[in-house]
DNA sequence: TTGACTTATGATTGCGCAATCATTAACCAA
DNA sequence: TTGGTTAATGATTGCGCAATCATAAGTCAA
């Protein structure tokens, strides 16, 4: 094995260039551009890269291209498991490419991701990877504006910035209150947290649902814009039983509040899923090892961070390609937590 | 609110130099040694810089002054939820900051984290932080020269590269075997998946509790070096049951594995606590809602993570100061699934 | 007063690379 | 031959900042 000591002064493309026999611009271009070098200045060039160990000064090279290849990726959390599959997605798929990634955690706060935006663009970033479809007017015209290409992940919507990959959190809603009413549920409430433009999009989807069938009840539908929690789901459930003590189903925003209402529902001697049933939102890991195991509309996760990168990464070679919208789509994971029927 | 193009040709420190009617270099003084500025200077310099939205080109900064504040972090896993905790908690503390993190997955190939490491310090870091202590020696070379702080987490142990925070791997796996005996259990089994250092350490503690006691029976030991599912878990538990039908409690390498061997009991009517106990390690947040609940060894994953970027952070500022090794410990959650007493 | 020292500021330079334009050689069609 | 084309390579320059050294003004002790 070859020791090469990283602290040493750095080989640069200059030595580079002597050792291999030709000017430092042939090494830039047999690295960048490879296809305009001869094939035997190529392999000279490659060959003494590899005796010397050089490795291509980032810092130089973004300020003489004025582009970096840093992926910027701003996230409204880090906390919520949520995203965690998404950066796991987003790094599996960074692997063995020449980008990376930076995290920018905006915290739910459109100012927060107004200055993010801001201070990464100004990073001459190859791409963003920016959470939902909603930012603030100006958040949207930076983005529009921006030399790089843009994909909005997790949502699904008209006019997108740029690209855009997600489910439908509408659609999820819809699918999650069929299921119910399948298991002949008919009294379904709504406990929602948080309540970011994608959980009012679930909440609009259980009411379009429940309206179409005239089953839809406004005193069910509990919220509160605090942040979601597995106590919060116990006390959420609370408060649905006092103004809706007809309820037989609930419906969770997500679920960290329905892990909260199944224990809630177990303190408090009601049964579950004959007397309520409870369904949640992105069918995290840990819902189908609850007792009973709890049913969630399962979303991708993964495959929104991982497809987020590969797009951005093709289109980068591609600036004039523009691909339509990815719907991913969810799935209703029915468990025991709402199996009244079957 | 005031709209400033990210795209538009930058501000740069001479422009805001003109506007603020000094030199160049006093504006760059000023940003970044502003004890060596007038207030007057300073003063006209930050108005300037709010003025005309300047944001440095951190680029041009690496290249003049052959550093960066970035913060290089090398974790053997990103699936791995515990190390999703320690990203929490180092992105908490880096938020507000001037430094950024880049993350490095090295999938527990050393050869792999060798590679990362002669990446990232090509790249100047302001720090790094490497998941454990036992690099490869050329990995560890490489840090032990590495012109910046390296801060060790998870672990704990003699020699640490530079800066150390964790707990000791060896301490958590006693204090398990020690609330199990107190639970009146005696023929304790050892489920383990992966293998890694830390891993190993566990098994370690495992064995010298037991062994103290004259309790220790190596065919009572399964391991082996797939990684851990919750799946893996049930069919180490069938392999253990296997070669010792008399354990009647296992500690379990993690709580992924613990959760496989309580389901897999489920499955062959085997009641627990009182005929198995099981505990795991790491506590995750799914561990308490399991039916029985898990008991576990919790870890301060988000502490750590915290913890290390601000150590490294207080240390960048003082190159003399050495502080000790951090242990941060471990707390054993005894729950339902080993509460055979009381 | 002198010189030594401190504080505040500036001028110059170069970091390592890629953009741009220039040059050379080889080849072909007319 | 001539001019036109392409392929391969190189020379020069500057990106925006910070390191280094230089300078100017102010302070103080002897």
């Amino acid at each position: 094995m070859k020791e090469i000591d990283p602290k040493r002064s750095a080989v640069t493309m200059v030595d580079v260039a002597e050792a291999a026999g030709v000017s430092a611009i042939t090494v830039s271009r047999s690295i960048r551009r490879p296809e305009l070098v001869s094939e035997e200045a190529r392999l000279r060039v490659a060959a003494a890269i590899e005796r010397l160990g050089y490795v291509p000064d980032a810092a130089a090279s973004a300020l003489a291209s004025k582009r970096t290849d840093v992926v910027g990726l701003l996230v409204p959390s880090l906390t919520n498991s949520v995203f965690s599959e998404v950066l796991r997605g987003i790094y599996d798929a960074v692997e063995g490419t020449p980008y990376s990634v930076q995290i920018g955690n905006f915290r739910y706060s459109p100012s927060g991701e107004e200055r993010l935006i801001r201070t990464f663009l100004r990073q001459k970033p190859a791409g963003m990877i920016v959470a939902g479809l909603d930012q603030t007017d100006s958040s949207r015209a930076m983005l529009e504006q921006a030399e790089c290409r843009v994909v909005q992940i997790m949502d699904q919507g008209p006019k997108p910035v740029d690209l855009a990959i997600g489910f439908s959190h509408r659609d999820g809603a819809v699918a999650a209150v069929e299921h119910l009413l399948e298991q002949g549920y008919e009294r379904i409430g709504f406990m929602g947290a948080r309540m970011d433009p994608r959980s009012q999009r679930r909440l609009a989807g259980f009411t379009e649902a429940l309206k179409a069938r005239g089953l839809f009840e406004a005193r069910r539908v509990v919220t509160t814009p605090a942040a979601s929690t597995v106590g919060l789901g116990g006390q959420l459930l609370g408060d649905l039983l006092a103004r809706a003590p007809e309820v037989d189903a609930v419906f969770c925003n997500n679920d960290d509040l329905a892990a909260g209402a199944l224990l809630e529902a177990a303190r408090r001697g009601i049964e579950v899923p004959r007397q309520l049933g409870i369904c949640g939102f992105n069918d995290l890991e840990m819902s189908r090892f609850l007792n009973p195991a709890l049913s969630s509309v399962a979303t991708p996760r993964y495959r929104i961070g991982r497809g987020a990168l590969e797009l951005l990464m093709r289109v980068i070679d591609a600036p004039e390609e523009k691909p339509e919208a990815v719907d991913l789509g969810t799935e209703v994971k029915a468990r025991a937590s709402t199996a009244r029927r079957g």
